[in-house]
Parts: structure tokens; sequence; C-alpha cells
RNA sequence: CGGGGUGUGGCGCAGCCCGGUAGCGCGCUUGCUUUGGGAGCAAGAUGUCGAGAGUUCGAAUCCCUCCACCCCGACCA
């Protein structure tokens, strides 16, 4: 390929309103350009990029037994009201009316249009278990799209639909495309990583998410370094290290055993610990204008793990009428909305007459002290002793507080906390680590939630009408373009990994207009390469050696070769991969197979 | 949908508060010079100032309405 016959149009300054490095760098490089809020045209570069991405994407998919075909984009609107899911979907599917009015949906997913299929063709047995897939531009009409390609309206997935007779057959096509996902990932020369994910609404029994780490990735993730434990951070279980296990805190007599929520066992029982003995009383004390544990903590010289955070919710119920609750954590940890709704339910934040109303108190200086009425209290703090918390008096806080004496032990003690670095790994095996990522690919048993909507059954061995069970597995192509430009760039520009580089070698002449020793070189290598059936740039246009230098690191191109008669003179040419420091002389001669050996 | 912000040549911005007929950098065109890290000089082209209505002798600037886009919260590959 030659320059002079590609599209290439770089600027110098990124569009304002590019907010993230991948967008900003994507259209820099001239690989996308925007039509409409979440849409974008992927111009020649970039869809170099795309097409490579899709073709490993496929060639794994067809090597792993799923057989690729198309579904239409455009659905009718009756399949999602058999499915059940057309309400629940709601304005994310961008619906339309054809000229008689009947209604369609542009598919943000095709597990109806796949059981549709399914369920005509598939009678026996015998024609299972199979696996249609296929990579097509999907439709979802985002609340905000933004971040570029990573979160737009329109976009590229592979998404693959399985059929079993059985539910172990269906985790055996489960465990065979977590393998191939992580084959994927890795030929695509991404850092990435396996995690839990939650099988919530759909329920179902397992689901993985692929992430791309990187810094600016949406979702947190929790991992072990000593296993194989990743789960999103929303659901990773926080569990108390064995040394605040052991801490036990003090009881009053007659204090019972108490409801635990989640399987909670803490041993209610201290050992000689009582108030009387070893317990300094509990203080108010003046905390003019200090409202966050973190300037509390500071102002009375306490660690912030000694304080109390409280934090007041409200419940709300279809009926209205919602009810208070309070929820204590420890002041180092942050609330887990997710964990928080599994106990109380659907809720929002109190309002600041709410809570005025609840606790005598604004915001700041509330605490459980004297308080009556719904408490639940997060597993850290249940085992806490002599902890700092509001007075539920302005401008005051107490200290040296206690459960069974300075308020009653906790009815409801529950994991509603994120986890924070270095908690216990919830396997065993070791500290969590915290990263972050963005979610490329998602494979999930599915089971038979659609199969039965959608009556999609076959005929069993002795006869008998059964329901499929099934399986489903995405891979967001296009954001993996945005993924790995944000897990791969710097000052410069993109570095992309060689197996999704537009090109992935680009060969740069010095004054290839005039010097006929330096064009007759430059070619030679161009052609070497490309009958090696390597990817390669020659940039023939008649630019200054310094734009040219720049376009390509901006572009990404991993490895690059100047050509220039200074070098010729002694048969040299000059390789320099994308995050070298210097470049390298190589000999003429031996440059193809160089680059072949670098490239791999 | 709620809260905040921005719309001015292709891109990045100034001008707006305090109305007087639009400017800068990059890019683009032509010529000459230059040619190993986004060249220099010279000459040029490109704007219904987001749209509509209003105030005014006069509106990019003030008022109203609408639209688009962006940012912060609820979604997902």
């Amino acid at each position: 390929m030659r320059a002079s016959q590609f599209f290439i149009n770089t600027l110098k300054e990124a569009p304002s309103d590019a907010e993230i490095v991948s967008h900003q760098l994507m259209l820099r490089a001239g690989l996308i350009r925007r039509l409409a809020g979440g849409i974008y045209t992927w111009m020649p570069l970039g869809l170099r990029v795309l097409r490579k991405v899709e073709n490993i994407v496929r060639e794994e998919m067809n090597r792993a037994g799923a057989m690729e075909m198309l579904m239409p984009a455009v659905q009718p609107f009756e399949l999602w009201e058999e499915s059940g899911r057309g309400p629940k979907y709601g304005p994310e599917l961008l619906r339309l009316k054809d000229r008689h009015q009947r209604e369609f949906v542009i598919g943000p997913t095709h597990e109806e249009v796949i059981t549709d299929v399914v369920r005509r063709e598939v009678r026996s047995y015998r024609q299972l278990p199979r696996h249609f897939y296929q990579i097509q531009t999907k439709f979802r009409d985002e609340i905000r799209p933004r971040f570029g390609v990573m979160r737009g309206r329109e976009f590229l997935m592979k998404d693959g639909y399985s059929f079993h007779t059985s539910f172990a057959d269906l985790q055996r096509e489960y465990q065979v495309m977590y393998e191939t996902y992580t084959r994927i990932f890795t030929r695509l020369g991404l850092k990435f990583r396996a995690v839990a994910a939650d099988t919530g609404a759909i329920g179902g029994t397992g689901s993985h998410e692929f992430h791309v780490l990187a810094d600016s990735g949406e979702d947190a993730i929790a991992f072990c370094p000593d296993s194989d434990y990743a789960a999103n951070v929303e659901l990773a279980e926080a569990i108390l290290a064995p040394a605040e296990g052991a801490v036990t805190f003090p009881l009053s007599q007659g204090e019972g055993p108490r409801e635990r929520v989640g399987g909670e066992h803490i041993s209610p029982v201290g050992a000689g610990d009582t108030p009387s003995n070893s317990q300094p009383l509990m203080q108010k004390v003046a905390t003019p204008g200090k409202a966050r544990c973190e300037d509390v903590a500071e102002f009375l010289g306490l660690p912030l793990t000694q304080t109390v955070k409280c934090i007041a919710l409200m419940t709300e119920k279809p009926e209205g009428a919602g009810e208070f609750v309070l929820l204590l954590l420890r002041g180092d940890h942050g609330l887990n909305e997710i964990k928080a709704q599994k106990v109380i339910g659907d809720f929002r934040f109190a309002r600041e007459d709410e809570i005025v109303a609840a606790l005598g108190s604004k915001p700041g200086y509330i605490g459980p002290v004297g308080y009556v009425g719904r408490l639940v209290v997060d597993r850290s703090v249940a085992v806490m002793r002599n902890f700092v918390c509001g007075a539920n008096d302005e401008g005051f806080h107490l200290t040296g507080v206690n459960f069974g004496r300075d308020l009653p032990v906790p009815e409801t003690v529950a994991d509603i906390r994120n986890v924070v670095e270095n908690d216990p790994s919830p396997d065993g095996k070791g500290k969590l680590s915290l990263c972050r990522g963005i979610e490329v690919g998602h494979i999930f048993q599915l089971r038979t939630k659609y199969a039965e909507a959608l009556k999609c059954t076959f005929l069993d061995e002795s006869g008998k009408d059964q329901v499929m069970e099934m399986g489903c597995y995405g891979i967001g192509i296009s954001r993996i373009v945005g993924a790995a430009i944000e897990q791969g760039n710097d000052q410069r520009g993109i570095i992309f990994p060689t197996a999704i580089a537009p090109f992935a070698v680009v060969i740069v002449p010095m004054n290839y207009a005039k010097s006929e020793p330096v064009r007759a070189a430059a070619n030679a290598l161009h052609d070497e390469l490309q009958n090696a059936g390597i990817d390669v740039m020659l940039d023939d246009r008649d630019e200054r050696a310094g734009s040219m230098f720049a376009d390509w690191e901006l572009i990404g191109v991993p490895h690059r070769v100047v050509v220039g008669e200074r070098g010729l003179k002694d048969g040299k040419l000059e390789y320099k991969g994308r995050t070298d420091t210097d470049s390298t002389l190589v000999d003429v001669t031996s440059m193809s197979g160089f680059l072949l050996e670098a490239i791999g």
C-alpha cells in the first residue's frame, strides 16, 4: 500500500468534545469521524483496525466450532413482546414503524431472533448442540453516549448463541467459550482479565466479563494477584480480615443471638472484654465544622478506621411512603449501592429535612446512638470498638462508642461496602488488589429463559419435548479498538499491538521524489514485504520527514523503516519500533528478515 | 430525564460583560526558497456568528423560544 493512494488525514488538535485519550487520538489519527451523537464513520484507516479485530474474533469462533450467520438488524417488535423483554428494555430500544404502521426495533441484541430461527429449524436432539454467531452492527439508544467508539449508540458486536440438550452440555460450551475468549484477547495483544459478573436480572448460574485493563476504564475490578479470583467491585464480597474477625464486640447481659443477613456468622461473645473494665466511656466532644469523617479523624488525632460514617436512606416503594434507614460504614469505606439494595430494596438518599426529622441533626453529625428505627450495619463496623460517630447534635461527635453498651447490638449486619485494596480475597488465597477495566466481552449461561418464552424445544431420545438450554456470548468489536488505544498510547499518539495495527510496517523514504537510489530501495523493500504477506505502507507522499514521522507515530504503526541516502551509502536502513527510543541500523539485504522477526 | 456548560471559516480559540458591520493560530490554494523530526517568505480563498422571533437607526454582542453538542448522576459490548 502506498500513502499516495490511501486516505490519511491527521489533525494537530483534537476537537474539544473528545474527552478521553482514545477518542481524541482516534479523531486526530483520522480513524473515525463523528456523524451524530454516538454515531461514527469508520474512515479507511480505522476500518483496517476494525477488520483486523473482527477477523481474529471470527477465526477463533470458527475454530471453536461456532457457525457464522447474519441476522437482520431490523426486527419485528412482536418478538420482543413474546419474550417479555419489550417493556423492560424500554427507551434503549430504538423503535420505528413501517409504512403500514407495523412496529419494528433496530436490534440491540439478537436472543429473540436466533431463538426464533432455532425453534423453526431444530427439531431433534440429533441436531444439537449448535452455536451460531454473527458480527453485526447493533444499535442501542444509550442514555448518554460518550467516549467516542467506547460507548457509542451504534457499534459493531460479535454475538453468539448456543443451544443444548442439557445444562451440563451448556456448561461444557461455556468453558469452551471462556477459553476461546482468552485466546482471542491474547491474540489481540491486550492486557485483560476475566472477571466474575453479576447474573442479576436475567438469572442463570454463570457469567464472566472480559475486561481490557486500563486506568481510564469505567469499571472497577477487584482481583487477587495470587489466584484466579477477579470480580467487579460491585460484586466482590467484603469479608473480614482474620484479625478483625477475632475482635469481638462486647455484649451486655441478656442479648441473644442476632439475625444475620447473607449467612453471617460473627461470634457476638466477647472474652473478658466488658465495657466496665477495659473500655473508656462514651464522650461527647465538640467538632465544630467537621462534618466529614476525614476531618473528624484528623481533628481528634484518630485513625480514619476508628470513625463510623452514617448514611441516611429512604426506601422507595411503589405504594409511596418509604421507610427511613440508617446505614453504618467505617469511615474509610464506601457504600456499595448494589449490595445495599439487596438488603433493603430500592432506595434513594434521604433529604436533609427527612434526616433532621429522624435524628434531630443535620447530616455530618448524625449517628446511631439513641436512634430508633431501621439500622443496617456493615460487617466491618459490627466488630469495631470505641469508635467515633456523630452525636446527632450539630458540631458534636461521640467518641468511645461501643455496641452493647452505648447502643444495642445491631440487628442487621451485612456486607454493604465496596471492597478496598488489601481486603482479604473471598477465595481465601491472599489479598485483593483493585484496577480499572473496560468491558469488551461477556459470556453468559442464559439457561431456558428465552427458549421457554419462545417455546424453543426439541425431541429427546425418548421422543419427549424438552426446552433447550441456551448460552450467549458477546464481544464488543468496535469497543475493543477504543480499549486497545486506551491501553496503548503515549504523548506522540497511539501504540497499536501489531495484530491490530492498520499497518504492521511503514517505510518512510527521505526525498522519495528526487532520489533515485532511495526510491529504488524503498520500492524494493515494499514489494518484498508485501509478497511476504506483511501489511506494509510506503509513504510516498511529498511531505517533509518530520510530518511523516509525526503522522505514523500518531497513527500508531508499530514498526518503521527509514530509507535515506545517508544510510544507503553504507548499505544500511534504519529500523525503529514505535516504543524504541533509538533506531537501529540494519543491512539493506537483511531488513525484511529482520522485520519478519520483529513482527513475529 | 434532572443539574451545569458551550455553539463564531475544516480544527482550536478571541470578540459578547460595555451593541457600530468579524479576528488570531493551525489547516487549505498559488508561487519562490527549503527538504532526516509537524519549514520560511509572499500572495490568496473560505463565515447566513446554531436556528427562529424580538428590542434598536444598527445585534456575534441585549431579551425570548427552539435545536444541537459537551460535562456530572441512573445503562451496557
